[in-house]
DNA sequence: GAGTTTCCAGCACGATCGTGCTATTTTTAG
DNA sequence: CTAAAAATAGCACGATCGTGCTGGAAACTC
């Protein structure tokens, strides 16, 4: 499908300028077609700017959530799902949920909707996650596991720009000692 | 001075927009001046940008920093910038240095360097300020202020995530519940 | 009050934006 | 093999982008 190749270079291109500077010329350019030609896949802009976040959304499934679900519950599963998505914050040109989150977070409309709903998801897999170590006794019974995912959150997010930005080498050893203290202050 | 009143204006904008999304035309209608006669104050939108970034450093360390700075050394002071930063991001349209760092952390460039940089001096503030803690004795000597730096920082962006793109009325209180862990943490 | 400097509007430019319409080519179906 | 359908290109449109130049208004200097 030459939709989905369209969708490919798209994201690729949007973690660089962002879902607002992607445009449609410099897209067709890379992919090879004429604007009108790619146009008529989409039926606006927007749709466009839709789908990448629907295809960056199936590749965070494909790259993050599936192969932490592929690990045994509990902690061992939210170590995981902290590693590969620690990964995924190194694709080149970044990561596009916090691209799209910082372009629309204050801007009403689908675009908003959409990115909003998606992070809320993210958020849950957190949740979710956590609560199978709960489930499993490794976390005490009366654990707030939003409040894990959000603390969790602020780990990936803290990596990402100490890295990502300011290029710290030590960003990833600081994430697990972080991570490690959360763990220690959980059990004890 | 018209230029500083301009520049007030481009960082209320900006901070919806982005960098990136800021054009000059609307700049100028907001502005109720002609595009050239605005345009005429900056030599290109490249200076604008950089000069919106500048103003809006100059605004974070009116409203964080120095409020922060003039609170008692240690722990005190480690609190009292946090929960400045935190009414920080709670300005309309969101934080303009989470918006620079998304949108030009792969692109290089001056604009690119200029964010980076004041990136640093952010992380910088914060660790200065626990190695306070240190120097009272209410942290251990062997601290790792970077450490500190890193997971408050986390906690700060997670907790804007939180309120400002899920709303989440908690995020506040868990921003404090984690900053306390920490506290906790350093200090057995 | 005259002269000089600074500020700003008017206007125009080439480029590029998103978006349609119309053929023409390519693929699919019968 | 032919007919219907889908994919793509060519082209044009109005709008807006960043950027300059040129002239007049405003402010400041002596």
């Amino acid at each position: 499908m030459t939709r989905q190749a369209i969708l490919d270079e798209a994201v690729r291109m949007a973690r660089y300028s962002g879902l607002s500077g992607l445009t449609i010329g410099s897209l067709a350019a890379a992919a090879d077609m004429s604007k009108s030609g790619l146009y008529a896949h989409f039926k606006s802009k927007e749709a466009l700017q839709l789908a990448c976040m629907e295809r960056n959304g199936e590749q965070f499934i494909d790259e993050v959530i599936r192969p932490a679900l592929a690990k045994p519950r509990g902690i061992t599963r939210l170590q995981a799902i902290v590693e590969y998505w620690m990964q995924w914050y190194s694709h080149p040109g970044g990561c596009l949920f916090l691209a799209a989150a910082a372009e629309f977070d204050d801007l009403p409309g689908p675009l908003h909707d959409f990115m909003a709903s998606e992070q809320r998801e993210l958020l849950e897999s957190l949740a979710r996650i956590a609560s199978t170590a709960v489930a499993q006794g490794e976390f005490p019974e009366d654990t707030d596991v939003f409040q894990v995912a959000q603390e969790v959150f602020g780990i990936l997010l803290s990596y990402n720009w100490m890295s990502r930005i300011l290029s710290y080498p030590d960003a990833a050893d600081r994430a697990w000692t972080a991570f490690n203290r959360l763990l220690d202050s959980l059990q004890s």
